[in-house]
DNA sequence: AACTCGTGGTA
DNA sequence: TTACCAAGAGT
């Protein structure tokens, strides 16, 4: 066997059918049963996109079934409050990922007439889609030959054809898109690009790939090379930064309890979260820093639960606790209080969550 | 280009 | 426990 690859990423025509056949034919008799598998609307295909980012088939699962569900056309979502979105989002992480896609779908329904548009320049137009969920619309929901390139498919071709590049830099991308594009199966550009990913997240795995059951083995320079563990390339990133946070929960003599809304840009926008403040000395009290921030007299009660909750670049180090109003100066307009039936309908961050279940654990 | 933006699972 | 990961996009 001779492998053939060229520095310009141009792959030998006999080469190429035999991989994406290969290929596209285990894909076809190999694929998971997914929901998103059932449907060839785009709309449906780009909701389990965005969902899929950065995150498990496993964990997108019961979101999207609800999703579609609650929201089953562009225009139902179009037309939804922001807050039942989130709500709906609610444990799914990266909450801009549901407003951009609230916010992309608008735009399709006010200025493509409610049809997705099916060109990669119009669609990547569109808030929130960028060059992979551009090109997975277009390959599995309207047939186009597109790249779609994404963590899976960049390990899998970098053992396939031994691409040695750093894949943590974002130029390292452009070389996979153009290797794609000369691989692609322009019959079957959706199974094409989901046997890649699929191959990814079933053999072709970061730890351990299971090159014996990998369909084309016998095309890998890297298994070829003995070099599959090694590959691909990838620098580390750097350590989270410690915040140590500290939130209660504050009844008022009506027995509500006071939400704050998140700002509406950075770490966790325009969720819910109990009163918190960020100690990093003890030269003050929770209590004075509950006044000055939030214009409220408190006292302490008890302790609800400590916690380490880690996000992808920082950490809280969070202590909750119980509190008492006693005198309420100037609320921040952010601030609201709330009857206890009503703190579950607003859309909470993990974290939060957690305190809110101890406090009615213990209530 | 480098940094921000969640969460739960795994070695 | 630490580290890293998983169908990325916005800034």
């Amino acid at each position: 066997m001779k492998i053939i690859v060229r520095k310009d990423l141009t792959l030998n025509e006999l080469y190429k059918t035999q991989v994406r056949n290969a290929l596209v034919s285990w894909f076809l008799e190999e694929k998971r049963d997914l929901p998103w598998r059932k449907t060839k609307d785009p709309y449906k295909i780009w909701v389990s996109e965005v969902m899929l980012q950065q995150t498990k088939v496993d964990t997108v699962i019961p979101y999207y079934e609800r999703f579609i569900a609650k929201y089953p056309s562009l225009e139902s979502l179009a037309h939804a409050k922001e807050e039942e979105l989130l709500k709906e989002w609610e444990g799914l992480g990266y909450y801009s990922r549901a407003r951009n896609l609230q916010a992309g779908v608008r735009e399709v329904v006010d200025s493509y007439g409610s049809i997705v548009p099916n060109t990669r320049k119009d669609i990547s137009a569109l808030k929130g889609v960028g060059p992979y969920t551009a090109g997975a619309v277009l390959s599995i929901a309207y047939g186009v030959p597109e790249h779609a390139v994404d963590g899976n498919v960049m390990r899998v071709l970098s053992r396939l054809l031994l691409i040695k590049e750093d894949i943590a830099k974002p130029k390292t991308k452009k070389i996979f898109e153009e290797a794609v594009m000369e691989l692609i199966d322009e019959d079957n550009p959706s199974a094409f690009n989901q046997g890649l990913m699929e191959l990814g997240a079933l053999i072709c795995t970061p730890t351990k790939p299971k090159c014996l059951l990998c369909p084309v083995r016998e095309y890998c320079t890297a298994f070829f090379e003995g070099m599959q563990d090694q590959l691909p390339i990838k620098t580390i990133n750097k350590k989270t930064k410690v915040h140590k946070m500290k939130a209660v929960v504050i009844r008022d003599e009506h027995g509500r309890v006071l939400l704050e809304k998140r700002p509406s840009k950075g770490l966790l926008a325009n969720m819910w979260q109990f009163p918190m403040v960020e100690l990093p000395t003890a030269t003050h009290t929770i209590e004075e820093v509950i006044e000055h921030d939030y214009g409220i007299d408190i006292v302490r009660g008890e302790e609800l639960i400590a916690f380490k909750h880690v996000f992808s670049h920082l950490v809280w180090e969070m202590e909750s606790f119980e509190g008492k109003l006693l005198l309420e100066k100037e609320l921040p307009a952010a601030c609201k209080w709330f009857a206890i039936d009503e703190i579950s309908n607003q859309p909470m961050p993990v974290p939060i969550l957690k305190i809110w279940n101890a406090w009615k654990e213990k209530n």
